[in-house]
DNA sequence: TATGAATGAGCTTTCATTCAT
DNA sequence: GATGAATGAAAGCTCATTCAT
């Protein structure tokens, strides 16, 4: 009766994940959920290359094999698109994220985990990660979108914890800025997608090692003696 | 056929700053470079508070006191303006990352200088800096951009170089892989720019200096005896 | 190439009510009929709330509880619907007005039964009324509709014998102007339409009554003697 | 530096009639207005004959000899066409209406000049007119045109005094209901925009007096002594 | 009969750019 | 140098209609 209720859907599965396929009988829905999570794939892909605002409707109908006109039948909008492929993968990540933390690890391993469940959905979410990157700035600024802000604010929370228990307790450095760190750390992981290809010679496991490694225990080596090569001048003097 | 003929001239600019300001500004060459200029910073800023392509010609030219049409007067078109833009701050990256290369001092001090010479470019250019993050993507597809690409591959190769050098001497870890390691960094840096306030409590070199710390050492306390804290499980076992 | 060759009927309805109810309804031809009708109930509510343009064929479809495409099993156009909503409407009240002249009553009284008759069909057929007088500029542009227009005339020529007779035996003033006359009170009995409320106090009874005695007699109250207050200047003393 | 303040403007015309041109130094402004003028102008055309929803901005452009692109120059949507259109006719209907208000004339008068005011508009601005009479229900459901149901009202208020006051006086029957009586008038003078030929036989001020005959006399003839034409059965014995 | 996917033409609007003045 | 009118291509979206199932 309203047909609103199906299309303009970011909200309710945000909402309370208590989405569509909860009871049976999915058999229309279904067929309805493969072709929009068809066209969410191709556009998602177009989104990532070329841009959201640059990719035209017309584009990612074309890669659907319909007219433009048909994606409506779909998606109420173009911006219904990108909210289901940035809703759906958010709730993933939230999901995951909501488990390691609530294994309650020590906080070195926490971060571990973290950092390899961002790497596994870099490699396993490249679209979806990259369009997060690129236009989070511009589609924060719709209404619509404001979940975008409130789930940086999640995780950072939940980064936030282990870095703050992880100081506390002597695990990490003493002199970290906990929100600093977080930022450095973040950064460096996400915008890794801009770069890291999935064929390549990395999976995600080493990227999240490599990262991890360096992370903990700095690129410089250890001195095991007298002859620890020299700190970089001024690096600890600052002001 | 080229576009570049009369007013889009990056490359001359690249090519060896032999530009209309050699001799020492004439009165009109002056005023029409100030006025350029002036046009290059109010762009920048929008383009940076909301983007290149969600920028409008007639915004600009708002913002400058002008009509849009009269916008044409000193530019022949809106990717001259960026052009302008990117390509002067580029030029002047590159120049600072050229002479701390030619200073040859060791791997960890030119790592920090050219670590410092970033920060300071993020405060100094937040705009041009944000332009690149954001458009680099979209820009370097167009042939006048080439360049963005090629700024890019010379810089990373003074990074390399320092790396290498600081594996190779014993003064960073063995196991680094030289490129991804540049990559982290390289990331960590510049995406700062995304949240850096230049009227927030850090200025550029204490960010640089907190960033250092964290890099060469890494985040983890050291152990000063036997109580050292245990190494996050797995990470350094994988696979 | 002509689209009314199956479903779009008004030709025949109008031409002589010998449509397909002849051979008294057999089940499905009965079932048919009661979907047809429920459905042009439905579309003339939407048509007369929002216009006829203004309403999609989906929202009818909604309306109806079935998906648009479903419609076309009933109509084969947006079109055909209101041709069946206005053609038998105007059908019915064509049935009234020729049995009122065929009474051949005396001008005064023809006169009264006639606008009896709109105020009764206005408050009858709220919808059908609402659309002809909305729509009937457009439609009659479109050759399927020319009989609004031959509707229009016949009707005309009952109003304009009436009050030409009227005129003629002296039951009417001698001054009147019979078009100019029959297209006033066409007009204000007919948009009444627009804010009368079947479920208002007035009856359309009581609507008529007072429509006729205004009409009649006058708005002036009669003198009935010398004080009889003096005529607007101007009114009778026109150029 | 707003370019809205320029084109989106019914609101201040409305408001406080000090527009424009109420300063010297009109070059460029009457320039601009002469063209929004003629625009304006040709869109009513088309809106009167094919209505504002069937006409698309192409045909204005098409008409005003541009590409529909350009007429974004001048206005910044279809909707502040149409928004200009009605609100300067309004606008100057109201100040008539006030104007004979103010006069304080007897209710008689008052009523035919009212009367006379709405013809001469009739005549005097047909597209503007038609327009208002068949497109004010689709657009007063959009907030920019609340001043429609405004102005109504506010027109209303001036026409129900003089009736009130007529009632009152005894100057017109006892037994109107001025609200009732007020529709029927209002409805059956403007209605009359669908068939007025400005270039027809009557005049606006012929049409004004033959209708304030009717309306203030009736139809019927005056009896002048024992052979008064009978009253139409029921007329006065309703219910 | 009903569904739902798809069509295709057309809509209003945006915008970088041009050019006569 | 600046104006402002106009261009023209393209954008996102709508909607009556068709048709295989």
């Amino acid at each position: 009766m309203d047909t609103s209720s199906r299309q303009g859907r970011s909200a309710p599965t945000r909402a309370g994940r208590a989405g569509r396929s909860t009871r049976a009988g999915r058999a229309t829905a279904a067929g309805e959920s493969e072709r929009r999570a068809a066209i969410v794939e191709i556009a998602a892909g177009l989104f990532a290359e070329r841009g959201y605002r640059a990719t035209t409707v017309r584009e990612i109908a074309d890669a659907a094999g319909m007219l433009s006109g048909s994606l409506y039948h779909h998606f109420d909008s173009k911006e219904s698109i990108v909210d289901e492929l940035l809703s759906s993968f958010l709730d993933e990540l939230h999901a995951q994220y909501t488990a390691i933390a609530a294994a309650r690890a020590g906080p070195s391993d926490t971060i571990a985990a973290l950092a390899r469940a961002a790497f596994a959905a870099i490699a396993g979410h490249r679209a979806a990660v990259t369009v997060f990157q690129n236009e989070r700035g511009y589609l924060a600024t719709l209404p619509r979108f404001a979940y975008l802000r409130t789930s940086e604010e999640a995780s950072q929370a939940l980064w936030l914890r282990a870095l703050s228990e992880g100081i506390a307790g002597g695990e990490l450095r003493a002199d970290l800025d906990p929100k600093l760190t977080h930022r450095f750390l973040r950064d460096a992981i996400w915008v890794s997608v801009h770069w890291y290809r999935p064929d390549g010679p990395l999976g995600p496991d080493e990227m999240a090692e490599h990262f991890l490694a360096t992370v903990f225990d700095g690129i410089r080596a250890r001195g095991t003696g007298g002859d620890a090569p020299p700190a970089p001048a001024e690096v600890k003097t600052k002001r």
